[in-house]
DNA sequence: GGTCGTATCT
DNA sequence: GAGATACGAC
């Protein structure tokens, strides 16, 4: 566990945090001790136990350091469990509770008195076990206080009362507890405990993905902290943790839902209703089905641990709002469709007509051009009448990129769109140009045309189905031959704005002319309408975000549409309408409405 | 009293 | 802006 100068519990360690802390617990009673070891490892702690006073104290002198915390029964044979206290205290410096039956003020007083940093009254509850590590954390807090105020150190370590552990070994110590004057000092430290703020908590990926499955499980009109917080199983995790981050997560997906409102976007991109009226930009597409398999999911709800996370958020659109918008639209898919019901997260909350639609793809923590993996993660928007998911660029947060480093592209800022050149054949580029920040102007990401001979490499590169997709307006208004496009993702670190250059076609003379109709996937671009082989293309790059696979292009990683983990942020009412959107593109004629805007955000 | 959602604070 | 905290409602 570490907790950097913010004072936050940043790094990927704290999400383990305190699983592992190794207790040792001390209980003449067979049956109690097996009780307790029992909690305590569903705890995830690493429960050693001793039904001995005396023994408990031999291996305690015998592995110092071996353990972080000690429970001990007040009652014991062999040695009193207040001797025991002493005796920990004064050699090992570890926090000692003190359990009993006996709840009797003048014996939880003389534990205290003892040193013990908390008294449980048997039968110890799970909650209080959860927290024992509170005991640990603060301990080491007041150590290392007192190690800085010693040494005049000028190195802001703590902020908040949080303290900055060792790596690799946050509960090590070898101090001892202080002598008789500063027990004293240590007893009004357990008086004025609740006084230490808690650190707090970030949300890393891998803990809010967790949070998402739960909100999952139980179901979002359903969800509550507490409910979160016991299928969450984080022992040190609170109620209050979980109540706060599951409301800003609700605010977040309310946001995704109200298009006009300037706050329901990331990167302050707007998120435009969209009319059916308008005629939409669109452009259809055939997926094939999935070729790998993909890593974990990533939460989209803009925190990461290890990976640069961005997000898409469905939007619709109006005419003459179309920024930054991509958004799908299934031409054909049945009204009545149950998917369509959707509603919005807070339970409180009626008459949400969209579910929200998010995409994100995640770059490593080190942006390495030979190395790059996307990840998406889909959720879904949804409205009440038949529109279509959208991506919508996400920012990360920016405490990320100061806890990691990262370097991101921004979202544009003015109506970028997706030209249609974008699907002619080479050069073909979809120009995401950005307006970015500073930091910002670090990334330049761009995927690149592809040319026939390159065709090949797509194995040799270890990709064994390089996604293709036809070119439509090559096909019929040019009456030349599909193409087939294969993404290459280029980082460009001095370029202040991202740029995705389609996919390079590969001309294939194929049977445009042999396509009927009703196997055309159509692709409207701004100005034309254009058609995809159902046999040729099998993975599109923007307009197929919905399949994006697990392809391994050039060392770029798309997500496997069916791996569920994908969805692992898509609140569980949602999933069908995903589900369904996805195996119905699979089987029918697409429209997917093009707006303008970025499409992914790295 | 426990839990929740929301507003507000840090 | 993320997370903590306060507080009223249920």
């Amino acid at each position: 566990m570490e907790i950097n100068n913010n004072g936050y519990v940043s790094s990927p360690r704290s999400d383990s945090f305190p699983i592992g802390l190794r207790v040792l617990v001390v209980d003449d009673d067979p049956t109690w001790l097996k009780i307790l070891e029992k909690m305590l490892k569903r705890c995830s702690y690493e429960v050693t136990t001793c039904c001995l006073a005396r023994d408990a104290l031999d291996l305690l002198r015998e592995r110092k350091d071996g353990f972080d915390i000690v429970i001990s029964d007040v009652n014991m044979p062999d040695m009193d469990g207040f001797k025991l206290l002493e005796h920990v205290g004064l050699e090992m410096d570890l926090p000692v509770i003190m359990m009993s039956v006996d709840g009797e003020t003048s014996r939880v007083m003389k534990g205290v008195q003892h040193g013990a940093c908390d008294y449980l009254l048997k039968p110890v509850r799970m909650k209080e076990l959860k927290n024992i590590w509170q005991h640990v954390l603060r301990k080491k807090i007041h150590e290392v206080r007192d190690i800085e105020s010693y040494e005049g150190n000028e190195e802001i370590l703590f902020r908040n009362g949080s303290e900055r552990f060792e790596e690799g070994n946050f509960l090590s110590s070898g101090k001892k507890r202080k002598e008789t004057e500063n027990k004293e000092c240590d007893d009004q430290e357990y008086s004025d405990f609740s006084s230490v703020k808690k650190a707090r908590v970030v949300w890393s990926v891998d803990l809010h993905q967790k949070f998402v499955n739960a909100v999952n499980q139980i179901g979002f009109d359903k969800v509550g902290p507490k409910k979160i917080l016991d299928l969450m199983n984080v022992p040190w995790l609170t109620r209050e943790n979980v109540a706060s981050h599951l409301q800003k997560y609700r605010l977040y997906l309310s946001r995704l839902q109200k298009p006009n409102d300037p706050k329901s976007s990331f990167c302050g991109i707007k998120q435009p209703d969209f009319s059916q009226k308008d005629p939409p930009t669109t452009f259809a597409h055939k997926s094939s089905s999935p070729v790998l398999q993909n890593t974990a999911a990533n939460g989209s709800f803009g925190y990461t641990s290890s990976n640069l996370l961005v997000e898409g958020a469905a939007l619709e659109t109006h005419e003459g709002d179309l920024n930054g918008i991509i958004s799908f639209k299934s031409v054909t898919e049945p009204i009545s469709r149950k998917t369509l019901n959707g509603d919005v997260p807070s339970p409180r909350k009626a008459n949400n007509s969209q579910i929200g639609f998010t995409h994100s793809l995640v770059l490593p923590e080190q942006l390495d051009v030979n190395n790059i993996s996307f990840k998406a993660n889909i959720s879904q928007k949804h409205s009440w009448n038949r529109e279509v998911p959208i991506m919508q660029m996400k920012q990360l947060p920016k405490q990320e990129q100061k806890l990691y480093g990262y370097t991101h592209l921004a979202l544009p800022s003015q109506p970028n769109k997706i030209q249609s050149e974008s699907l002619q054949p080479s050069p073909s580029s979809i120009n995401l140009g950005t307006s970015v920040g500073e930091r910002d102007k670090a990334c330049h990401l761009e995927i690149k045309p592809l040319h026939l001979e390159d065709k090949n490499d797509d194995f040799k590169h270890g990709f064994p189905t390089a996604p293709h997709i036809s070119n439509p307006l090559q096909a019929d208004a040019e009456n030349t031959s599909p193409q087939e496009f294969r993404p290459i993702l280029r980082i460009n670190t001095d370029l202040p704005c991202m740029k995705l250059q389609g996919y390079n076609q590969h001309c294939t003379n194929t049977n445009a002319s042999t396509w009927k109709p009703d196997q055309r996937n159509q692709i409207q671009g701004n100005e034309s309408t254009s058609y995809c082989s159902q046999h040729e293309s099998h993975l599109g790059l923007l307009q197929d975000y919905l399949f994006i696979e697990d392809v391994e292009l050039n060392n770029i990683v798309f997500m496997n549409y069916h791996d569920p983990d994908m969805f692992a942020d898509v609140p569980a009412h949602l999933l069908d309408k995903v589900r369904f959107t996805n195996d119905y593109l699979c089987e029918s004629t697409l429209e997917y409405p093009i707006m303008d805007q970025g499409l992914f955000i790295a």
